[in-house]
DNA sequence: TTGAAAGCGCTACCAT
DNA sequence: ATGGTAGCGCTTTCAA
């Protein structure tokens, strides 16, 4: 129950040592014979001493620690992310500190105080404003993720205008549909706001007329199937649904198959991440797989590699590829569309 | 980028006053005059100085920071455990560490070592060992979340065994169904091995026979999805699917409706949790509603209230209670079950 | 090889 | 009301 507080200068005592014997020893640093090293880790043994971490800590002058900051955790996507974060900051004995804004007021008080306990935060894009992350820059190394970076503050995210594009051009070309209607929120979140860029972008090109507006809900399961209650409330529905993440599209789909619809026949919806989920619906979800993971990973090492050399140059935001995958929800018959593309 | 390393003592000097009064005013202790008081929040403002972490929590001899522990993330219930948890630590000042040991095999290791870095810890039952657990209830305070505690380790969890064996009485008794499969993983898991242990105790209670094994997979859609496939691969499948949680009842129903089978008239399946989705696809999921925030938020301040009162006794265990939810994926018309239970 | 001692940034006690 | 200072637990010079 009770902290068993044993420090440095106990087992000093016990083992008959100096304090920086002990530390020399339970760092493995410096020389230390073989006869006080085994007094030591005796004593360390039976009283079951560990450093403590703030002390080590503040003489460091680092604090060993990475921060992860969230609008608010919801579905696969925040759980890959976190997964992928924590996976690069363990390896380098770095905790990993969470923080959901959750929409609160003080929440730009909440990551100031946070830089004060971390070497570095990521923070998903659209979290908080850019004055804000500029602050924080002065406090710690930033970087965005999934979102873009400002001044000095760098960036990790995936192609997303491009891949949406590509999926939106593969439904308006290949399939030959029209009326399309995209489901997403794109004010806030960076990720939602590139992919109706793309969306647009695909109509644009081929000159065709854009629905005006999206059809704005949240990014997750209910949602898709509160944007299908919308969609299809009054017969005459889209010939298909581009969704701004899996969620939404899952959501769409329930929403869908519950109203007697027939997917692809009767309408066509597409997602982004390709979840787990995805592929194992039927039918099969066409999406845009992105490397949700890696994604964090390569934040989380960004921070680790600038904290690591601080003199170093600021380092440069990276861009992560995505790739289409083309199952039978578009109407795609076997998974290989038309043009070849995807797999 | 760098850390802007403005220190009290920089303060002080700038200001013209002591450390002393500088600690006292950023911290509104003791009695400090108004000129003072001018001197110090403008230096302060001036050179947005703000408290290292560190420093606080070494002299006050406390980590302000609480740790939680998971076996792996995934899904809507660990979603809302983080979160739940989370809104009872910030309204505390206390930061939120997490530790996903994935199997990995340095995990004990990993979760001493985040004892010397927070003030107490609640781990996700199943997640360590118990003699680990008992070593961890040394270092720190410790709060099994979802799962029974062990010697002077309390719990924060539901009664996982009455509600799953309430619901199996309903199916068995209330729909007069028989050939029930139960689908879920016991072994390493609390919640799951008490629910299978309800799913028994009904059907001993009544005198069957239950199903010799459940269909062990991992706790997420996808391994519903799997589940289904095995459990309706020859056409002499169970009539009803008792899942540990939404989510696995959630792939289940994908996999059956996937297969033309019709739910609940060819397939009753039930599900754990009442996760959001539940209520919305098509039929609406029958399910137990339990506290999952709430459960969160209770071992957080279970956590807290023993570090803030070290003195006092050790704290009881929680059980917070669940509820039955009724709807048509069992086989009920309108969401009212013939005995009336439920809502 | 070992130990004494100076800090890391902060708070809190004790004088003044 | 204010300041000097000890010390939280640890690492790391610097001497010996």
């Amino acid at each position: 129950m009770g902290n068993s507080r044993v420090t440095v200068r106990e087992i000093a005592r016990l083992a008959g040592v100096s304090v920086a014997t002990v530390s020399r020893v339970s760092n493995g640093t410096g020389q230390v014979s073989e006869e006080m090293r085994r007094r030591v880790l005796d004593a360390i043994e039976e009283y079951g001493y560990r450093p403590d971490h703030l002390g080590r800590a503040l003489a460091a002058g680092r604090h060993g620690a990475l921060g992860l900051v969230f609008p608010g955790l919801s579905g696969p996507y925040f759980t890959e992310l976190i997964q992928g974060f924590e996976s690069a900051a363990v390896p380098a004995r770095a905790s990993v500190h969470i923080l959901c804004t959750h929409m609160r007021e003080d929440s730009d008080e909440q990551v100031l105080e946070m830089a004060r306990r971390v070497d570095g935060i990521a923070v998903i894009g659209g979290t908080i404003s850019e004055p804000v992350l500029l602050r924080l820059a002065e406090l710690v190394q930033v970087v965005v993720l999934a979102g873009q970076g400002a001044g000095p503050v760098p960036s990790v995210s995936v192609d997303n205008t491009s891949a949406m594009s590509r999926l939106t051009r593969h439904l308006l070309v290949d399939h030959g549909l029209r009326d399309l209607a995209f489901v997403g929120t794109p004010e806030g979140s960076p990720d939602v706001s590139e992919r109706w860029a793309g969306f647009l972008a695909a109509h644009r090109e081929l000159a065709l007329t854009p629905p005006a507006e999206p059809v704005r809900v949240a990014m997750q399961q209910p949602d898709g199937v509160l944007a299908a209650e919308r969609l299809l409330r009054d017969g005459a529905g889209p010939q298909a649904v581009v969704c701004a993440n899996d969620e939404i599209a899952l959501g769409v789909l329930v929403g869908a198959l519950g109203r007697g619809l027939r997917v692809p026949g009767d309408l066509v919806i597409t997602g982004f991440d390709d979840a787990p989920m995805a592929a194992l619906v039927s039918p099969p979800l066409t999406t845009v797989r992105q490397p949700v993971r890696d994604l964090a990973a390569a934040a989380a090492r960004l921070i680790l590699d600038a904290v690591a050399a601080p003199g170093a140059t600021a380092p440069d935001s990276i861009v992560l590829p995505t790739e289409l995958v083309v199952r039978r929800s578009c109407g795609c018959p076997t998974g290989t569309p038309p043009g070849g593309i995807g797999q």
